[in-house]
DNA sequence: AGTCATAATTGAATCGTTTCAATTTACATT
DNA sequence: AATGTAAATTGAAACGATTCAATTATGACT
């Protein structure tokens, strides 16, 4: 291995002013600059960035944690994090949570202890007790995508969840339906809903700006994964329930709906409608196409590092949160209901 | 920032000894170990990871590189990856190439540089050239999944492609399917067919030993991508090739192949039979459902893992390869072609 | 030539651990 | 009590960079 201070020795200057030159400091003269420079490729040194990290006190590495890597909608994300820190300099450091507090935590403090130089949390992978916990502490910049804990020192990047969820409502409203079920996402202690609140309390705004009485019989809790968008259909189904649409707070829990509702042998959107939430690849070629509210994917992962490391130096005094727009797109899962349209009856 | 030196002076130790209280070295009396703990547990004492870093050179940090974390097949290996080797105590950090060879390669150097411990490639994503380069020098341990550069040096796990790419065929062939187009992956200049040579070996020793002769004008190239597999499709149908059937190398692929296939009104299988390969979930609710080749996702990822960290401390003196066994998974985008099956006419 | 301000350069201290040769302590044996 | 051996403990030297106060060189101006 050769160090700097070989560099040094064969470019005849002090260590310190070898490092000056790779830091390029300014004040270091055009000649030695060229000495030192020619000695570093004859010996083909490479920084060691260990022994920077532990002077520096700095990684340039930034820690990612998703709730579950294997929802489409999260890899859009990473991928935005990853390309443009890499552009700036900086690695990422990926955990997935698995949608369990318990390991989101775990992987909260392995990144604490990595020192990294920031975190950035997608969706509500840590509860807000263990988040609050470390903020009186020096701790690194946090970012929270697609959640917003309310804490000021906590900087957050989200859509108008209200808005999105009012958007779906409104528009399978508009076509008729009236008994709108919805899956939300998992229930928590001290995290309700964990941050599909705003998708939830724009579904009853609208209900209200209709004059529909909000029923929380058909509420029914998922996870926000495939299987848990299935189970939870199969409950309406099973219940009798009546429902008309269904108003699923991911696209991966509508399509797992959707496999409940073709299962049982009814019709998408005629016997049935389902409106989902991401715009996730899939919500493009899943049949019938999926209708969903589409969330500014890139822009969410850019926003998020452009925060943090515009504040590695040092934090703000000021507390940050962006919103994003949202979108509704139509596609073939929604229609006016059978009663509208033909009588047809024809199964899959 | 409590440090080790903090803990020695609390609990009247020399700071060797309380270095190996914390790395529970054997030879610490239990007195003084108790002393330590509780200097420890009072001052709230976390050790600096960068220093010991530094000081070990190792950094509990394995590197992964995938071509594209948007392809549902690569999250399902990483998730297997993180799990594992958070269990060991390992981070993982993931760098996207975006089946971009000069990405690739950049982050294979900014692993390098990081000191991770390990590093696992998925896919091609490093060109061997580059590869071979470091292999004289000190480097960590590298592992690859699904690609088999022939390397010793390099452990590598794979499944038997050959035999994937033989049974796709070989079922298509079964169900009376003569003239089978093929999606490949991208071509390359030094590395052919960017690891989908086993798939195209196996495609041909099928046609063989049905004593079909190789069509080259059935081979378009795609890239893995949902869009490549679209384009390639719609070459084929524009050019009025007349295939029956289409083994694409990816279910990604295959997917945007039926979506390019359905577009053009055509039936699946009856007009074109399609076959993929992965089976990722998504293959299991596009419509129709796709047929492919199941990987076993979830053990290529683990047991990269197990040989990184088996041969963390020191290089294994033997070459190391793995191969993982793979199914067919027949669902409804095969079936036997239209001329043996009822004559119904009818349109998406 | 002398003075002074500024530009370059130096090298020891530092970051916070681990490691290991040297030393001390404890205890059994004669 | 002396001796020998094993068990505990010590603390200085790494690891390899960056930082910064101190020093030296340079050149402009009188």
């Amino acid at each position: 291995m050769t160090t700097l201070k070989d560099v040094a020795k064969k470019s005849g200057v002090a260590v310190g002013t070898a490092s000056a030159v790779i830091n390029n400091k300014s004040w270091v003269s055009e000649k030695t600059r060229q000495r030192v420079l020619q000695a570093i490729k004859e010996l083909n040194y490479q920084p060691n960035q260990l022994a920077r990290n532990l002077r520096t006190q700095r990684t340039n590495t930034i820690g990612v944690i998703v709730p579950d890597i294997t929802n489409p909608f999260f890899p859009q994300i990473i991928r935005n994090i990853g390309a443009l820190a890499h552009k700036y300099g900086y690695s990422i450091i990926l955990c997935d949570s698995n949608e369990d507090y318990q390991l989101g935590i775990e992987a909260f403090h392995v990144l604490l202890d990595k020192k990294v130089d920031g975190i950035i949390l997608i969706g509500g992978v840590v509860p807000k007790r263990e988040l609050v916990k470390y903020l009186d502490k020096k701790h690194p910049l946090i970012v929270v995508i697609e959640r917003d804990y309310g804490i000021p020192e906590i900087a957050t990047v989200v859509v108008d969840a209200i808005k999105g969820g009012y958007l779906a409502t409104k528009h399978l409203l508009d076509l008729g339906y009236n008994k709108i079920g919805i899956i939300t996402g998992p229930l928590d202690d001290d995290d309700f809903y964990r941050g599909s609140f705003g998708r939830y309390e724009g579904y009853k705004k609208a209900l209200e700006e209709y004059k529909i009485s909000f029923n929380p019989e058909i509420v029914k809790q998922g996870d926000f994964s495939l299987n848990g968008g299935y189970k939870a259909m199969k409950q309406f189904l099973e219940n009798n329930s009546q429902v008309q649409a269904i108003f699923a707070f991911n696209d991966l829990m509508a399509i797992g709906a959707m496999e409940a509702i073709k299962e049982k042998g009814l019709r998408i959107p005629e016997d049935i409608a389902v409106v989902g939430y991401d715009d996730i690849p899939e919500a493009s070629y899943v049949f019938p196409t999926l209708t969903t509210i589409r969330l500014p994917k890139a822009q969410l992962g850019r926003m998020a590092v452009e925060i943090l490391l515009n504040h590695t130096k040092k934090k703000p005094e000021f507390s940050i949160k962006k919103v994003l727009p949202l979108e509704l797109i139509t596609r073939q899962s929604c229609g006016a209901p059978l009663k509208l349209k033909s009588n047809l009856k024809w199964r899959y």
